[in-house]
This record gives C-alpha cells, sequence and structure tokens, in this order.
RNA sequence: GCCAGCGUAGCUCAGCAGGUAGAGCGGCUGAUUUGUAAUCAGCGGGUCAGGGGUUCGAAUCCCUUCGCUGGCUCCA
C-alpha cells in the first residue's frame, strides 16, 4: 500500500498518494477556472510536479504577475525550439522572461532578418499547435554536459558546468531540450499569443570582451486582448516619441556638425525651458535656497583632488590646454559648489547651507547609448548640494524629499516609484566613510521616508560606494518609470576636499554633504514631459499659450490689438494673418498643440470679443477679453494640468 | 565602443536587374476676403549623409567616415 499525504489546495484537503501529479488531482478540485501553473509551499512549479510530501499548493492563473513571467519564460523556449527547427546548428545562450516580454540570445553565423523573425514565429504558432508536452527531467550533471555536447550546444555546457549542482534540470519538448531551473507551463499549446519584436546583439554573459550573440525579443501574453492592447501602448510611444515631436513642434534639433549629443533649443522649446526654469528659481528661493552660478571648465588639480580623474576619466573630454595648465569641462558641479563653500572658515551657525545651480556638465558617452534628449553628452543638471551638521541631517533630509515630490508634482508626477539603496552589509569593504556616518544617514533617510508614510523599496547593497540614496522615479502617462530625482549623501567628497566647519565647542567637524538632482537633467525632464504630455504641453509651459486667428484681413488690425493685450497681461501670444480661410488656420493651431484659440470677425471686432476655442474641446463660443484673461492668468498661476472654462 | 538595420527636397516617402532624380505635405508668389481641423493656381527646392573605389556610366555595387535606430555595454 502507497504512502498517502495531505495537500491543501484550493480550500480543500485531500489525503492522496504520495508522488502523484498535482494536474492529476485538478479534475476532483471542480474549478471554475483553469490553472497554468500552481505554487507549491512558495516555489512556482508546473502542473505536472510531482507532490511527494505534505505540501500547501497555491493554484495560479493566468492573471498573476508570476504566471505572466512563467507564460513568458515558456515562450522564449518556444522561440529557441523554432530557431533551432528553422536553423540547424544555432547555438543558443540564454532566454529569461524580463519585463514586458522575453528574449533569447543565440550564436549564429549569418544575421537574423526581419522576414527571420516572421518566418519563426509562424514555426512558433506550429510548435504551439502540436500542443508538446513541456516536460520537466533532472540528470546528473554528467548526462546533461554530454547530451548538451552532443547536440552541439557548448554555449549551454559551460553553463552547465557552471551553475549545475550534483544534478542538473532540464526542460524538454519534443526535440527540443534546454538547462533551465524552471518553472514552465504543462505545454506548448498554453503559448498562443505572442509578438517577437526586435533583434540586436547582446554579450555573452553581458561581458563585453565575450562574443557577442544575436538576440531576439519578444512579447507574450495568455489572451489577445492584453497583447493587442500592449502593442498599442507601443505603438502610442511611438507616435509620442519626442524625437519626433520635438521637430515636428520645432522645440530642438540636433545637427550633425554641432556633434551628437549636443541639443539645439529652438525657440518654442527654449520658452518651455524658460517657464521651467523660472518656475523652479521661485520655489528654489522660496523653499530656503540659494542660487549658484559656476564655470564649465576647471583645472586638472580640481579634478584630481575630488577622485574623478581616477575614476571617471574614461567620461570626461579631452583636457585643453590654457597657460600651460590643463584645464577640463566640468562633468560634474560638486566640486564647484565645494570651492564656494571653502571660500572661507564655515561655523556651525552658517548651517545648512542649501545651494542649487542649474549647472551645465559634459559627459563623453558611448555613441551606442545617445538617445535623443534621454542620453546625452551636454546637458544641465538641477544640482544642489545640502551642507549641515549632524544634528541638521534629519530634519534636512525630511526638508529635500518634500520638496522634490512637491516640485514633480507641479508638473503632474504624483504617481511616484521610491527607492532607498542602502549598503551591502555582505561587503562593508567598499563603502568610504565611517560606519558610524552611514548608520546615521541611512537612518535618516529611512525616518524621512516613514514620517511621510511613503512606500519604497529598500534596495540592499544598491548604495554607491560614497554614501546612501533615495531615488524618485516618476510615472508618465503611458505608465512607464523615469528616474529623475536622486538624494545621495557624499562622505567621499567632504573627506577628499577636507570640508569642515567650526562647532560649538571651537573644533572643526566634517559637515554631512548631501548631494541632490530633482528633475535629474533638464534635457532628459523636457524630453520625458514631451512624451508625458504628448507634445500638448499645459498652459503654464505651452511655447504659444493663444493664437489669434482673424477671419479676413479687415480683422487684423484688431487682432493685433488683442495679441498686445494678451501679451501685456503676460500671455505668450501670436495672431495668424495668413490669407487662409478660418478653418485652415484652426487645423494650423490644433495640430501645433496651442491650448487657447481665439477667433475674431465681424461680430467680436463690433463686440470687442473674441470667440474661444479650446485645444482639443472645440468651440466655446464668445467671451469677454477682460474675463478671459483673468480666466487665462489664474489657470497659469494654478499650473492647471488642463483648460476647463 | 560592439552587433544589426537605416541615411533620397524642410517633413513623410517612391525610385535601386547600374543609364545623370519624383510624389504628397510644408515653403514662396498670385488669385480668393473667407465663421471653427486642409480654397484654387503657379513657382522654387536635392553635391541622393561625406569621402574613396569598381564601371563608358553609380542614388543604385564595394570600402570608409559621420549620423540615426534597436539592443548590448556603460551610467563611481
Amino acid at each position: 500500500m502507497s504512502e498517502r499525504i495531505i495537500i491543501h489546495v484550493a480550500s480543500s484537503a485531500l489525503a492522496v498518494d504520495k508522488g502523484i501529479r498535482l494536474s492529476a488531482l485538478l479534475p476532483q478540485l471542480k474549478l471554475e477556472a483553469k490553472p497554468v501553473l500552481a505554487e507549491v509551499d512558495g516555489r512556482v512549479v508546473g502542473l505536472d510536479v510531482a507532490l511527494d510530501k505534505d505540501a500547501e499548493v497555491i493554484l495560479l492563473y493566468p492573471e498573476s504577475e508570476a504566471a505572466l513571467d512563467v507564460l513568458r519564460h515558456s515562450a522564449s523556449h518556444l522561440m529557441a525550439h523554432a530557431v533551432l527547427d528553422l536553423f540547424p546548428g544555432t547555438q543558443v545562450g540564454v532566454g529569461p522572461a524580463v519585463e514586458n516580454g522575453f528574449y533569447y540570445d543565440f550564436l549564429r553565423e549569418t544575421p537574423f532578418t526581419t522576414e527571420d523573425l516572421a518566418a519563426i514565429e509562424a514555426k512558433m504558432a506550429e510548435i504551439a499547435g502540436r500542443d508538446l508536452p513541456i516536460e520537466r527531467r533532472v540528470m546528473p550533471k554528467a548526462e546533461a554536459v554530454r547530451r548538451f555536447r552532443e547536440m552541439g550546444q557548448t554555449l549551454k555546457v559551460e553553463l552547465i558546468e557552471e551553475k549545475a549542482g550534483e544534478e542538473a534540470t532540464v526542460y524538454g519538448q519534443g526535440a527540443f531540450m534546454d538547462f533551465c531551473r524552471g518553472p514552465h507551463l504543462a505545454s506548448t499549446g498554453l503559448v498562443k499569443h505572442f509578438k517577437l519584436l526586435s533583434v540586436s546583439g547582446a554579450y555573452w554573459k553581458g561581458d563585453e570582451r565575450n562574443q557577442q550573440l544575436q538576440r531576439i525579443y519578444g512579447t507574450a501574453f495568455f489572451s489577445t486582448e492584453a497583447l493587442d492592447a500592449y502593442l498599442k501602448l507601443l505603438e502610442e510611444a511611438r507616435k509620442r516619441d519626442h524625437r519626433k515631436l520635438g521637430p515636428e513642434l520645432d522645440l530642438f534639433s540636433f545637427s550633425d556638425d554641432v556633434g551628437s549629443g549636443l541639443t539645439l533649443w529652438h525657440p518654442k522649446g527654449a520658452r518651455i525651458r524658460a517657464a521651467i526654469e523660472q518656475h523652479w528659481r521661485e520655489r528654489h528661493w522660496a523653499g530656503g535656497y540659494d542660487i549658484l552660478f559656476t564655470p564649465h571648465i576647471g583645472r586638472a588639480r580640481l579634478w584630481q583632488v575630488s577622485g574623478h580623474l581616477g575614476f571617471y576619466k574614461d567620461s570626461m573630454y579631452a583636457p585643453m590646454e590654457i597657460d600651460g595648465q590643463e584645464y577640463y569641462l566640468k562633468p560634474m558641479n560638486c566640486p564647484f559648489h565645494i570651492q564656494v563653500y571653502k571660500s572661507r572658515m564655515r561655523s556651525y551657525r552658517d548651517l545648512p547651507l542649501r545651494w542649487a545651480e542649474l549647472g551645465t556638465v559634459y559627459r563623453y558617452e558611448r555613441s551606442g547609448v545617445l538617445h535623443g534628449l534621454l542620453r546625452v553628452r551636454g546637458f544641465t543638471q538641477d544640482d544642489a548640494h545640502i551642507i549641515c551638521t549632524p544634528d541638521q541631517i534629519e530634519d534636512e533630509i525630511l526638508r529635500v524629499l518634500d520638496f522634490s515630490v512637491s516640485i514633480l508634482a507641479d508638473f503632474g508626477f504624483t504617481d511616484n516609484k521610491i527607492e532607498l539603496s542602502v549598503r551591502d552589509p555582505k561587503n562593508p569593504d567598499k563603502y568610504c566613510g565611517d560606519d558610524g556616518l552611514w548608520c546615521r544617514a541611512e537612518a535618516s533617510l529611512v525616518k524621512a521616508l516613514e514620517t511621510r508614510g511613503y512606500r519604497y523599496e529598500r534596495m540592499e547593497g544598491e548604495a554607491v560606494f560614497y554614501g546612501p540614496k533615495i531615488d524618485i522615479k516618476i510615472k508618465d502617462a503611458l505608465g512607464r518609470l523615469w528616474q529623475c530625482t536622486t538624494i545621495q549623501f557624499d562622505f567621499n567628497m567632504s573627506e577628499r576636499f577636507d570640508m569642515a566647519y567650526i562647532g560649538e565647542d571651537g573644533k572643526e567637524h566634517r559637515p554631512y554633504m548631501v548631494h541632490r538632482a530633482l528633475l535629474g537633467s533638464l534635457e532628459r525632464f523636457f524630453g520625458v514631459l514631451v512624451e508625458h504630455y504628448n507634445g500638448a504641453f499645459p498652459l503654464w509651459l505651452a511655447p504659444v499659450q493663444a493664437v489669434v486667428l482673424p477671419i479676413a484681413d479687415r480683422h487684423d488690425a484688431y487682432a493685433l490689438g488683442l495679441v498686445d493685450r494678451l501679451r501685456a497681461a503676460g500671455l505668450r501670444a501670436e495672431a495668424d494673418l495668413s490669407r487662409e480661410k478660418v478653418g485652415y488656420k484652426i487645423r494650423g493651431a490644433e495640430t501645433g498643440k496651442i491650448p487657447l484659440i481665439l477667433v475674431v470677425g465681424d461680430k467680436e471686432v463690433r463686440d470687442g470679443t473674441a470667440s474661444l476655442r479650446i485645444h482639443g474641446l472645440g468651440d466655446k463660443g464668445p467671451v469677454e477679453i477682460a474675463a478671459f484673461l483673468d480666466k487665462a492668468q489664474a489657470l497659469i498661476r494654478q499650473r492647471s494640468l488642463t483648460v476647463i472654462w
């Protein structure tokens, strides 16, 4: 008689034979929906798992995050299977599920083309259609090595030798076999809705000294609807791409002759940037900051002391020689702010100091990483340094956190993801600054986050060597996260430059220095804003806030007078005097995403009014000019994100 | 930097078995004096990214430089 075990599953407790497969139990549970996977004692496994002891089983349905990951992992196997079928002799690398999809790396002489992708997709559909069972097997390491070697999969052999213990787990479907920890879906037929997206290069084991493999990216979902929704999101992102909208709306451009990664701000883009900067300055002054201006270049000695020439030189532009001295373009602002600090003796009574600068820095970025405004070589950081005593640190951290969150909210970003990066307890030697400093610094960050009740993710070991930090990522209109704010302790610079203040005791003490970038880089933030707003900037930022459209040329004088009046009231306004029909002018204003459109004809001239049209909302009828100005000014003052009349 | 793809008028693109460039939109000019998303007509506009090569002949084939795109890598 076989041994019995107790399985708790779907609110039943079943006594079953030891070794039974979970899938064999499912029929008697009379489930309404079909699970795809299960969690057995906290481990995600396929439904074919053999149950050999008492266990808590949670069935996983297609909606769960874990199930989606497994689906995509199985989809990557399906793709590798298809590739090996179509292109014998190809070697496979690794193929995990990643955010939004999956990839698999292949080693093959000939590059994959887009036509190949279509063929691979068709092959995948065919294999999925055969509904092959996906079977997990455990075999001795030596056997796995032998079998993969026989198949000519030397990359896999390398992986098995590195990663497998005594035994290797492999998953097989039909003729395809892969060394893989799993889990996987029960059969290929469950992978129904997928799409291959792109091919790119990727180094074997992520090391650029290794050979480069071809990586195919794809995505998969449990339903057509979910797949279509995701593809639509990609399409929407393409439409909003700031690299497309920016030149289209005449906001900025790049020029080969100037150089890549160097932004040219056109008048309209510059108006938006100026509006952002103006607001930024006002908020900083109101928030207890002082504003600095520092040079773009500095002597080599400065960068030696700061340590940049030691560990950051590869990212700096080559030095220029001036009067026999080497000068470098600045990649960071901190050394300059520290020089301001050191320009005189500082007392504890002077602290805290909060110094901010819109500091333009230049960093050499490898050509392949440049990306529109999001990754450039010259950019303006909205930098600040807070220098304070140990007693002040908690208040200062709370203050800078509140300040940052509040300014992000001014642009409509209220759904943020916050990350706290702290030391790696297993690796204490790679950090500078003593233990007491770190403890106090980390505690102040935690305290600030908890005082405000913010949800945050604690990233163990993610702190940089010079101090712990809080990063804030904003979520845009398409749900994408962008890191903007970083609040970092810096125990390195303060030591290197021997920063000090005189305490109450008359002795020298080392201050805390906190480095903060809020919007991050203005270029990058601007790029994100273009995509977030889809080019339709809210009234307070719009480069042209109102356009006046005369219907016939006898209304031109009235239109120009109106523009003067709007400008006198502080609005960025223009008139369109072209000899076109009003429908054409309206079209131009709408595609130009101008928030307020004022149409003036005989009626309006007679009544001293204008006919208002709001971008995207259409005709709102006649308005009194004074009332219009009041309303528009109020919307601008409130930095309203929408125009509701 | 690496792998792959791409670079034709301001923009979107056609032309590519090699035979000295074309459309739409935008622009300009003229006519139209116009009421809430495209009035009509005419005109201009390109060293086919730059350089080199093959060829009688190159936008088209080859090499190379630059730039862009998707990734890798990097972002103490």
